[in-house]
DNA sequence: CATTCGTGAAGACGAAT
DNA sequence: ATTCGATTTCACGAATG
């Protein structure tokens, strides 16, 4: 007991070696101080939140160009079409042909040209989606975002996960194992890497695969494409749950302050961050007389109430408070 | 009556072997 | 593959308000 436990939590972790490796932008911690990484789109870059190091700089803002034209370039100035994204196995980059029989003025064809246009299509479509990587994708995208819907995340996070599926395939890691799989740790790890962790719990449920699969896949990910995922902290959780809860401001301030407390006296290290952060949110709601039970913490936190009872005594304990 | 608290057994997990 | 240690969870009953 009186060293500390080098084990690393994992049921909900899931550590990556120690060794940080190298490269792969976007994803990775900062190799200068593990800090995470977020993108700034005003400048196209990705900082570090911790020491400001500029680790990428290439990254290209997919937004059209709302420049003003003059009176005489307007219309051929433009460029045309949707943002180039993530989300569409062809980065919505490819031409397609509509659907309806009309020209490009309205009018609507012939039946020769009917006939035509619906040959064109099926070609069109053959073409589109012709090698397995392309069908892969337009099913792993829809899982992913049926997912991410379930669970409440947005567009950020579905374009990262979009984004490591697509290394993923690339990479080869996908023959052998499922899609599905493979979808959900992509989206697992996107969640986290964007600050807005989910449990695996959490996540299985809305996934079709069962949860040991989606931990060794996921793990399996993390290692093959040296994806630098922090650690999910206990603070990544208090926002959501305290907002689950409906809680004031100051509630949430109350359970940051006793998590920092905790981590100074190491009270962190190998506990769940799902736990801590349940047990701090009902510790600051005692601390600040808003009336929370154990069980309601224990039901958004996917926490159970003796574990949120043991820890959450530690939490005051180490802030020498009592309730 | 609802909520909280404490306990011991049981399950799950990573690490070590 | 198995064992080991730490942790979380479950089930229960007692105490508290």
């Amino acid at each position: 007991m009186s060293d500390v436990a080098i084990r690393s939590y994992s049921s909900d972790e899931t550590p990556v070696s120690t060794e940080v490796k190298k490269r792969t932008v976007e994803l990775l911690a900062c190799p200068e101080c593990g800090g995470r990484l977020v993108a700034d789109a005003e400048h196209g870059e990705t900082v570090c939140t911790e020491c400001g190091l500029v680790v990428a700089e290439r990254k290209i803002d997919p937004g059209p160009e709302w420049r003003n034209l003059s009176d005489g370039e307007q219309t051929d100035a433009s460029r045309v079409g949707a943002p180039a994204t993530n989300l569409l196995h062809d980065k919505g980059l490819s031409t397609k042909i509509s659907w309806q029989n009309v020209d490009g003025y309205g009018q609507t064809l012939s039946s020769r040209q009917r006939k035509r246009m619906n040959r064109l299509r099926t070609w069109d479509e053959r073409f589109r989606t012709r090698n397995h990587g392309e069908r892969n994708l337009m099913q792993a995208l829809g899982e992913i975002d049926r997912m991410a819907s379930a669970l409440g995340l947005g567009k950020e996070v579905r374009e990262t996960a979009a984004a490591i599926y697509r290394r993923a395939l690339e990479a080869k890691l996908l023959p052998g194992r499922s899609i599905e799989g493979m979808a959900t740790a992509a989206l697992y790890a996107a969640a986290r890497i964007e600050g807005s962790p989910r449990s695996i719990p959490e996540v299985a449920v809305v996934s079709r695969i069962d949860e040991m699969e989606f931990k060794r896949t996921y793990r399996y990910l993390i290692r093959e494409l040296n994806l630098g995922v922090t650690l999910a902290t206990p603070d990544d959780y208090v926002g959501r749950f305290a907002s689950a809860l409906s809680l004031s401001e100051e509630t949430v301030a109350q359970a940051r302050a006793l998590l920092r407390i905790g981590e100074t006296k190491n009270l962190h290290v190998g506990k769940s961050p799902t736990g801590l952060a349940a047990a701090a949110v009902y510790a600051a709601a005692l601390l600040t007389n808003e009336k929370l039970t154990q069980d309601e913490v224990s039901a958004v936190a996917d926490v159970s109430t003796v574990t949120i009872r043991v820890r959450y005594q530690e939490l005051l304990e180490a802030a020498g408070k009592t309730a």
